[in-house]
DNA sequence: GTCTATATCTAGATAGAC
DNA sequence: GTCTATCTAGATATAGAC
């Protein structure tokens, strides 16, 4: 044979890959399918190969990121007590601000999500569920779960959107002290001071 | 002259109407000229007597969408002592995440407005930052403000994103709770229980 | 599996008649 | 100011050669 049994799997994730940064940058339909193979320097025509639509590319592409998104975030039995504090920080972070493509997809594909069908939003739906358990559970508050994950998604909306940096740190700050009072101390996004 | 001086004004006040509910409700980038047109009843080479690109659109739209928002949330002088309780309630409600195109921009067309130039993003953050002054000053605390802003775009945000009603629901609710408990018992979103 | 070429469609924008 | 017709560019998707 020409190619090799695991090349198609090989491309079919290098396509996820670099699609799914690609869309967090630039929004998925604003891509066309030629500019995502092109990055993973192949032409139109092979993407066909792999994927039946770029509707199904999408599906795809949301699914794996929010598998990957809600695995690092509810964490393990393994996680330290602060793994809730830890995930807040990192998510409120001017780094995860400035660089969409390594970061959510909900802040940057959340409406194109809501725009999509049901097995998407079903998709989105289970994952971000096992988040919000998690978290519940860890800050021993029920409602935190939903609360602090729409608060991350929020803010980075909000400080995307703003014009200077000096703003887009005060949202993220903001946020960050805020929850810090809301939660218990030992879930507080930062060290506590003494 | 054939059409009256105030024809002119009224036509662009129509299609700006027009095309910020069909904006919210399916994206910008996504809905073309010649429907925007149709929506007011013109077709679309009109449309260019009255913007000069459909990007200019996108400006107007957004800067009187925020300036109508911020105007309502931020309140005045004779609003009440709850006033941001009750803008949280409504901003938090199932009826908001059903009707998007009757509703805030943010969640909608938030990723779009990150994506677009300085000028849009400083007509946002104009907005934004005269809801926060008024609700960091109503609520007493300097990082509400900004945090309630975020909780609520990014309830909407996840709301909007899941498949079932239940789960909406349950989104919307805890975030209410949760800012129930975070904020002093004046501002709380919900009225007292005793 | 990937390429080139192409069919088909839709979009933003312009030109000229009314 | 609005219409129809059109230009141009870009999109998704398919066909057939390699």
């Amino acid at each position: 044979m020409r190619y090799a049994k695991t090349h198609k799997e090989e491309t079919r994730q290098k396509l996820l890959d670099s699609s799914r940064a690609i869309a967090k940058k630039g929004g998925f339909k604003a891509t066309g399918v030629d500019a995502l193979m092109a990055s993973i320097g192949l032409t139109g025509g092979a993407f066909y190969s792999h994927f039946p639509s770029k509707q199904a590319l999408f599906e795809a592409l949301v699914q794996q990121e929010m598998d990957n998104s809600s695995a690092m975030l509810a964490g393990d039995k393994d996680s330290p007590d602060n793994h809730v504090a830890k995930c807040l920080r990192d998510y409120l972070s001017s780094f995860h601000a400035a660089n969409p493509e390594l970061g959510c997809v909900l802040p940057t594909l959340g409406a194109e999500i809501a725009q999509a069908g049901p097995e998407v939003r079903s998709t989105v739906e289970a994952a971000l569920k096992r988040t919000q358990k998690s978290w519940s559970q860890r800050t021993g508050d029920p409602d935190a779960g939903w609360a602090l994950i729409a608060q991350c998604v929020g803010a980075l909306v909000l400080a995307r959107a703003v014009e200077s940096e000096r703003t887009r740190k005060e949202i993220l700050a903001a946020s960050r002290r805020f929850l810090d009072k809301a939660l218990p101390a030992s879930h507080a996004s930062a060290p506590p001071t003494r």
